[in-house]
DNA sequence: CCATAAGGTTTGTATCGCAAACCTGTTTGC
DNA sequence: GCAAACAGGTTTGCGATACAAACCTTATGG
């Protein structure tokens, strides 16, 4: 009834290996969460790249996009999911394993 | 008079950040250098990936590639260069910095 | 009001990775 | 000795993708 698994071992995930997603993926991982503009100056992405990597990112479920409004103001809030943490773990052993670091 | 420099740090070098050619400087870092069939079954490849991966890798002066015959069949030997020696430890050392690894 | 800004999303396009088709020469079956 | 299969690669076709630029909607300044 597990619908998704790591079956693949040292497999890289290309979801997750994309450069731009990376940065987003070191953004998250420590926070709770995160707004659109702090990710935004923090991963020094121009705004369209932001919103379609996050999109995708979203797509897969490896992170939560809540909108709300503060005032009349959009804020678009950003987090990673369980999934999008446990797939980041593996990511970075995959890349332990394949580039032998460490 | 240096044509080029690693300029960004922490820059990822998307030419060995492809999975597939990162497969291929695993296989030729350790070693002098390879043939064609060694990397063909070590990567998991088809020839046609393999191939084209690795004319990529030669016009970014990365491998050297040279081709012989022994006997009457065909041989390519394929070793990494100097500057691709030096470009992969440059790429593991700025993956090593954004995963915050070690 | 008209222009500019804030906060994003959608669209257009050039590149890329992969699979399949192709090529050149060699060995094997008959 | 010649057609078929094989070895060792290269080239081509195509679907997916990342980035830039255009666009949208609501606020705010002059």
């Amino acid at each position: 009834m597990n619908e998704s698994k790591s079956p693949e071992p040292n497999k890289i995930d290309r979801i997750i290996h994309e450069p731009a997603r990376l940065k987003i993926f070191t953004c998250l991982d420590p926070v709770d969460n995160a707004d659109f503009i702090f990710l935004l100056h923090e991963t020094g992405l121009s705004k369209g790249n932001l919103s379609s990597h996050l999109s995708k990112l979203e797509l897969a479920g490896y992170v939560e996009i809540e909108k709300t409004f503060i005032g009349k103001i959009p804020r678009t809030l950003i987090s990673l999911s369980k999934k999008g943490r446990k797939s980041f773990q593996d990511y970075k052993n995959a890349i332990v394993q394949i580039l032998e670091l460490k």
